[in-house]
DNA sequence: GGTTAAATGATAACCGATTATCAAGAGAAT
DNA sequence: ATTCTCTTGATAATCGGTTATCATTTAACC
C-alpha cells in the first residue's frame, strides 16, 4: 500500500471523523457515502494495512465482533448501545483495579465495557 | 432432552466442579476425562438444552469466544490469562461505575475484565 | 430381559467472517 | 497523454465455529 488512493483516504478520513472503535461494516457504509464504488475486499485491505502501519489497532469487546480504533489515544473504555449496537468511547477509568483480583493473580491490564443505550437512542 | 445420560452427567458436573466460565473445547477435554466418547455435538446439544433449561447461560467475553457459565451466581466479573487463556471469576466489582459515562448514555449494566497471569501460570 | 424412543457420535452441511484471485481501473512518473 | 504497476471490486475460496443428518447406542419402562 503505497499509493494516495480514494478509497484509502475515505477510509482513514471515516476514522478520524468518528472517534469511536468501527467494525468492517460500519468502515463500508460510512467510506461508501464519500466512494460509492468502495468494495468490502478494499475496507479489509486498508485496515490491515493501516494496522501494519501502526495507524489503526484491533480492539476486541464483548459480542465477537471485531472492531478498529486509531492508534495513540490515550487509556480509555468503552460504551455499547444496546438498540444501535454502536461502540463509544468513555474517558474515565475505575482506578486501581488492579485490587480486585485475588491474591495470586497477576493483573497487567483491563477492560472495562458499559451497556445500556446512547444520547441517540433516547 | 430428558434422559440422564452418562455424558449429560459429565458435562454438568464439569460445570459444577469447575467454577468458572467454560469453552465448548473445554468443556468436551473435562468431559471426556468422565466420558472418553464424548463427542463435540453432543456437548453442544446438551449445553443448549440446559441453557433452555435455565441451568447454563453464556458470557460473551473480549476475544470473540463464547463461553458459558452456570445460572444463579451473585454479579461478579472475570480474569483472563493470557499465558493459559484461562477465565476465572473475580468476586470483586468496582462500584457505580455508572458515572464514568458522559452526561446522556443511559448505563444499564457493565462487565470488567482483568488480564494477567494467572496462579497456575506464575 | 425385551421393547422403544431419545440421545449419542461421526461427519457432512452450513454460516458468517476473512482472504485470495484476477481482470479492470487509476495513481504517479515521464 | 502514455506507460507502468499498484490498487480496486466482484466474487470464489477458505476458515473456524456451530448445526443437521442418520445409523447406532442406551436409558427408561414394561
Amino acid at each position: 500500500m503505497e499509493r494516495d488512493t480514494r478509497q484509502r483516504r475515505a477510509i482513514r478520513d471515516t476514522f478520524t471523523r468518528e472517534r469511536r472503535p468501527l467494525s468492517t461494516d460500519e468502515v463500508l457504509a460510512a467510506g461508501r457515502a464519500l466512494v460509492p464504488s468502495l468494495g468490502i475486499a478494499t475496507v479489509y485491505r486498508n485496515i490491515k494495512s493501516l494496522s501494519d502501519e501502526g495507524w489503526l489497532h484491533s480492539v476486541e469487546l464483548p459480542g465477537g465482533l471485531v472492531r478498529y480504533e486509531r492508534c495513540g489515544k490515550p487509556h480509555h473504555h468503552h460504551f455499547i448501545c444496546h438498540d444501535c449496537a454502536l461502540a463509544f468511547d468513555i474517558a474515565a477509568c475505575p482506578e486501581d483495579v488492579e485490587r480486585l483480583a485475588p491474591a495470586g493473580f497477576l493483573v497487567d491490564s483491563h477492560e472495562l465495557v458499559l451497556y445500556g443505550r446512547c444520547p441517540g437512542c433516547r
